[in-house]
RNA sequence: UGGCCCGUGGUGUAAUCGGUAACACGACUGACUCUGGAUCAGUUAUUCGGGGUUCGAGUCCCUGCGGGCCAGCCA
């Protein structure tokens, strides 16, 4: 698939896609001939949550990367803080990554794999004076680390002999000290105006089970020690990061040059900003766990997971992230940018069915009462191949209850009172009436209908300003359907006033459950016209928006559909203002 | 009163290294339409400010302003 490559979305024309500012820096390093023209990169999530759209974005910048230039990228857990981390996330985390379309053959590592060969690297630096056991709890390295203005100060075992480093080291990997109690330090410099320089911590104490490596280990790496050092290992050649790593850059060069080993290149890009969203793992985290939201997969997550489930494609992810392309520039995203990706893959490819919201009921009074028609319903109408399906009329119907008005306004073209329509595929229908109960609620609407329009066209010409989706009453399958709006009312939920959680801006109308909807009898021969890189059945409900099955319809005994994202909608729009 | 990074229409990203600021999304018109969908045509709007170098600056230099990141034994 190299299609990602050329001009996505763009002016049609053949020409390569301009060169974001990573794909230039390795274009000037192949052409430098750095690395023999090699370009490896990697994906290293730490296993401690779900993965979000935010890391779609780096999963598809690195893969991507690798793809365009023939090389190779891994998929690498940076499994070094055994207390955040568990198994389940790791399995989701490939599952993910798999569902997005990336082959993890032979591709799949663990930092925990290099434990050994870290710490050997880690005894090479204090034989060679680069690195220093230190006593200091983590209060009195607080102190002596100094502030963002004011320099550092020595700590009292900087200068401790190679000798006595050496035993320590080995004693504190033996597990003859507590946690906290000692750390193992690169000396570098603690006056560096880069606070990531003045002596940084490269393993701590912590006995603590790991997922992988169980008891082997009660000292773990710090990240600035261990990352660049798995990279080194496989040979990474373009270590991409998001910017907050920028400031890390000069410690990951340190620890290579010090070592004298093989030397990839960071770089650092702006991760993902979406508006109307959370994207930390934090919140991620307190969302699931407060109960705000189903779990990690619930659809309105922005977690690969969810979205998943909500019926995103990862064809539509993937165009998505190719579109909103790759800088430095820390910048946010229009939610409505990912609907646009969403509803321009799903459009072409899923099949149309009629599936009545909130049912109201239609009585055609001069249909005959035991008669059924079969019409003709075109599939997909972007894609002749789906074919067609037949869609029973009877004498009664369902229709929408927002496509009736008593009392329309101008440039409103569905059913009122007097008021000619076309049900799709059917006929022209006439409202005569409206039937209310005590309440003076609608319940039914009496209309008749013209038997020469039979198929949806008048022999006569006669023109009609709308068309209206239905369900035959008798033939009506029932459904439950979720309705997903954004999870938060305000665009920027991370920024919270004095006395308010974030939590407080919880869209309370992010979920909508309809347990009456009504389905098309062939609604399911229609789903299967088209197939899914991940099975999932995905249709259009005519005029309402894209639908997905949930996996709730095995206990449901209906089935249980989530909406993806609503078609455009410009009488929404119109009825707005 | 530290260091590093970043400022291009409403939004996001380009402009191949100094040579006519473009593409997409959005918004707004109109055409077409058996989905108020899709499609098609069109309109709108851009280089943070101030200096400088140059025939010529979004691009280079200086300066101001604005934003992001950094004081975990997290990643």
């Amino acid at each position: 698939m190299t299609s990602e490559s050329h001009n996505p979305g763009g002016d049609g024309s053949d020409a390569p896609r301009r060169l974001n500012f990573v794909e230039q820096i390795i274009e000037d390093d192949r052409k430098a001939g750095k690395w023999d023209g090699r370009v490896c990169t990697r994906f290293p999530p730490e296993p401690n949550g779900y993965l979000h759209i935010g890391h779609a974005k780096s999963i598809h910048l690195n893969f991507g990367l690798a793809q365009r230039y023939g090389g190779t990228c891994y998929l690498r857990f940076d499994d070094t803080n055994p207390i955040k981390e568990e198994q389940e996330y790791i399995d989701s985390i490939i599952a993910d990554v798999q569902w997005l379309g990336y082959d993890l053959t032979d591709r799949i590592f663990y930092a925990s794999d290099y434990f050994q060969q870290m710490y050997d690297w880690a005894v090479q630096l204090v034989k060679a004076g680069k690195a220093y056991v230190c006593d200091l709890n983590a209060e009195e390295v607080r102190e002596y680390r100094g502030t963002l203005t004011e320099a550092g100060k020595n700590s009292p075992y900087r200068d401790r002999g190679v000798e006595e480093n050496l035993d320590l080291l080995d004693r504190m990997r033996k597990g003859e000290f507590p946690d906290g109690s000692r750390t193992l330090r690169a000396k570098i410099d603690m006056t560096s105006p880069n606070m990531n320089l003045r002596d940084p911590a490269m393993y701590r104490i912590l006995h603590a089970k790991h997922p992988r490596t169980g008891d082997a280990w009660c000292i773990y790496p710090m990240y600035d020690w261990a990352h660049g050092l798995e990279d080194s290992i496989e040979r990474i050649t373009h270590s991409i990061c998001t910017l907050e790593f920028e400031n890390h850059r000069p410690l990951y060069d340190w620890f290579l040059d010090a070592l004298g080993i093989y030397h990839p290149r960071q770089i650092e890009f702006a991760k993902l900003l979406l508006n109307y969203t959370v994207m930390s793992k934090r919140k991620l985290i307190e969302l699931v766990r407060g109960g705000h939201v189903r779990g990690w997969d619930d659809p309105r997550m922005a977690t690969i997971s969810g979205l998943r489930r909500r019926g995103v494609t990862p064809v539509a992810l993937k165009t998505f992230c190719s579109e909103i392309g790759v800088a430095k520039f820390n910048s946010t995203i229009d939610l409505g940018r990912l609907e646009y990706s969403i509803r321009e893959d799903l459009n072409l490819r899923a099949p149309r069915v009629m599936a009545v919201l909130n049912p109201l009921k239609v009585v055609i009074t001069n249909y005959p009462e035991d008669q059924v028609d079969e019409l003709d319903a075109v599939n997909n109408p972007e894609d002749a191949s789906a074919g067609t399906r037949k869609v029973p009329f009877s004498r009664e119907l369902y229709i929408e209850r927002d496509d009736f008005m008593e009392d329309p306004p101008r440039k409103f073209f569905r059913l009122g009172p007097g008021r000619e329509v076309r049900m799709r595929y059917a006929y022209f229908v006439t409202c005569q009436e409206a039937v209310k109960d005590a309440a003076g609620n609608i319940v039914e609407l009496r209309c008749t209908y013209d038997p020469a329009t039979r198929g949806g066209d008048s022999p006569d010409g006669r023109k009609v300003k709308g068309t209206l989706h239905w369900v035959s009453a008798k033939h009506a399958v029932d459904a439950e359907v979720r309705l997903y709006d954004r999870l938060f009312s305000v665009e920027n939920p991370n920024k919270v006033e004095e006395g308010q959680a974030w939590t407080d801006h919880i869209n309370p109308d992010s979920l909508k459950v309809l347990e009456n909807a009504k389905l098309e009898p062939n609604w399911r021969e229609a789903a299967d016209k088209a197939t899914w890189s991940d099975d999932t059945a995905r249709v259009q409900f005519e005029r309402t928006g894209y639908f997905a099955l949930d996996a709730d319809t095995e206990t449901a005994g209906k089935p249980v559909f989530n909406r993806t994202v609503t078609l455009k909608d410009t009488w929404a729009k119109i009825a707005g203002k």
